[in-house]
DNA sequence: GTGGCGTGCACATGCGTATTAGCAGATGCC
DNA sequence: GGCATCTGCTAATACGCATGTGCACGCCAC
């Protein structure tokens, strides 16, 4: 006696007047399957007719896969973040697959990856979680992708990060800025370490070597990037330029100028790095460095698929995603008196 | 022989020396199970020496349930569904259930209801859609909770959004402004429409009827605030106030403003609703009403799993939150010349 | 007409768990 | 000491689908 309403395939053999495993193997579109056209058309019409639709969890039972991946970040909140998720779910619909949210918060990275084992995930992405929270976790395992963050034992999608940072070097440097700082998180991803590095190699390729209290670490929040902003403020000589290594930390320097009367970008150039849409929410727009989030979702939806198809066979590979420069209002050339001076508050009389 | 080296029910049976359902018994916690101390405990502790977990795809095809929830999105990078979201997640992840996040774009609302319901999801939350996008949607059949949204075909979460408008309406008019304006989205939920009656109501109560070209309407982005605000900077007799019914339309406001010259709050002033984080990124910091999304995520699935135990015995149920003014810094008094050369206007453009 | 072969399908089985019914053994009672 | 009762566990089964194996049938060549 059914108990389900549901329409299960048994439903649809006995309307068609063919087994169950018949039904099955005309939809699994198996080429092997031998099935007769007349049968074929006749199930599918059955099926159609009875609106039948395989019940994802006994497939992902028998099959060993559930159709589904994973997605972990720290917040959903950071835009970054919800950029990478958003460009996931979209290839993952199109193929098939359901999203699973994680948020580590209460939970650890490696209780949302057991959880998600129980659910037999096809495959995991794990985007901004800071390198001390990954050490628990069982990489090899599972089929992971890494966003923004390196490893050896697992794949991983990348921007430029290395060359994002040389970019920032270079536009500021053009610009005319000597007394250039950075402010970058304390926590997340391994690339943020490669945008540092990079926009260091780039200032000493140029002979400049900055002091250490131009270089502050901020958590990466807008919150963060107010507070570091206010101690470059502080400093005797303040920076004519700073690079943020993500944009929510460059919109809270944008803020703590606004609040400190330090007028953009004449008395300072901000460069962020990210290009998330509030940058053009502030004025003057934040210049920034372009990072593709949307399609780094994508592409490690895709990788973690062709993983999925290879099954251990290919070893943990990378890609790395172009950025470009995306240079708006909050970059300009140094006040004449800041290159050969350093500080004179002046107010501008801009609009 | 097994093929999975994943540890199953049967292997802790196997080595505990009991038999698979006595194991299951054990792990059910369930009361009405009779099993004896000695041999309970040395199920739980060969589990856990294995380090058995259940397979939650086998659990669900025999319980048929998911012990998943879907939320259905229109964009993940709206602000407030990320916060709706991450209030429903972290009561999930709690209560062991799953997220799957569906945005709808290239995937209509019916299609991933439907893809959902293939894998036997045991509650879905729906933030954010229009109400033309659900006419298609078989709200009755599953568990459903809408998020700022009402239908009397199932249940709902809201925020107390009649109040919202009213409260927008008081702070103006307290402020001393007469000549206020409106920008509604074109889309969204229901409660966007409560936000401008409440307005509206509370306008008319104080004899003031707006005209129609001060009623804007926009996209429910930063963009669509800008046009908008445009619109109405171009009128010849411009606004001293407007209400924004959600803070990404504030924003583009703020910064219509901002590109066009006009001061914030001297020469206009902006009240959002919402009150999300970037608020306080604009200088002035947007004044809002606060709006409890997270709260309304976690409602949602409190709702969602309560309903999944009554099981179609209680009828739909609506649960609605308090608001509450947050005045910061883009609401002011208007200038006085303003108050007085525009306090000719009477009711008269009004219908 | 017979052996061989290929086609098209049904049968049987398994995926890992939950759940019902029911069986042995121990205990109680009169 | 026989019967009723209770305790503690197992056997059987179901959930809905996929997949390997094998059987019947029709076709061809000879």
């Amino acid at each position: 006696m059914r108990i389900s309403n549901r329409v299960t395939a048994v439903d649809v053999a006995q309307k068609a007047g063919v087994s169950q495993p018949t039904v099955s193997l005309v939809l699994s579109q198996n080429p092997k399957a031998r099935v007769a056209d007349e049968t074929r058309a006749r199930v599918l019409k059955v099926a159609d007719e009875l609106g039948y639709r395989p019940n994802r969890l006994a497939q992902g039972l028998v099959r060993r896969r559930s159709f589904a991946l994973g997605v972990i970040v720290p917040s959903f909140g950071n835009p970054v973040n919800a950029s990478i998720i958003s460009g996931a779910e979209r290839v993952a619909a199109q193929q098939g697959y359901a999203v699973l949210l994680c948020e580590t918060g209460d939970v650890s990275v490696a209780q949302h990856v057991k959880a998600l084992a129980d659910r037999q995930i096809d495959g995991v992405i794990i985007a901004g979680i800071s390198d001390g929270d990954l050490v628990d976790v069982d990489l090899g395992r599972l089929n992971v992708v890494l966003v923004n963050q390196s490893s050896d034992e697992c794949s991983a999608v990348l921007d430029d990060s290395l060359h994002a940072g040389a970019l920032a070097a270079d536009h500021l440097l053009s610009l005319g800025h000597r007394r250039v700082a950075f402010i970058g998180p304390v926590s997340g991803g391994s690339a943020f370490r490669l945008r540092e590095r990079g926009f260091a190699a780039a200032l000493k390729d140029a002979g400049i070597s900055p002091s250490s209290d131009l270089w502050q670490r901020a958590d990466p929040t807008v919150a963060g990037g107010l507070a570091a902003m206010r101690a470059l403020l502080a400093l005797p000589a303040r920076p004519t330029a700073v690079f943020c290594a993500t944009d929510l930390i460059a919109l809270g320097a944008h803020k703590a100028c606004a609040m400190a009367g330090v007028s953009i970008p004449t008395d300072l150039s901000i460069l962020g790095c990210d290009d998330i849409d509030l940058g053009t929410l502030v004025t003057p727009e934040l210049s920034t460095i372009n990072t593709p989030q949307r399609e780094l979702g994508a592409r490690a939806v895709r990788l973690l698929l062709r993983q999925r198809e290879g099954d251990g066979k290919s070893a943990a590979s990378t890609q790395t995603l172009p950025v470009k420069l995306v240079a708006r209002g909050t970059t300009s050339a140094p006040r004449q008196d800041h290159v050969t001076e350093t500080m004179s508050p002046t107010p501008a009389a801009s609009a």
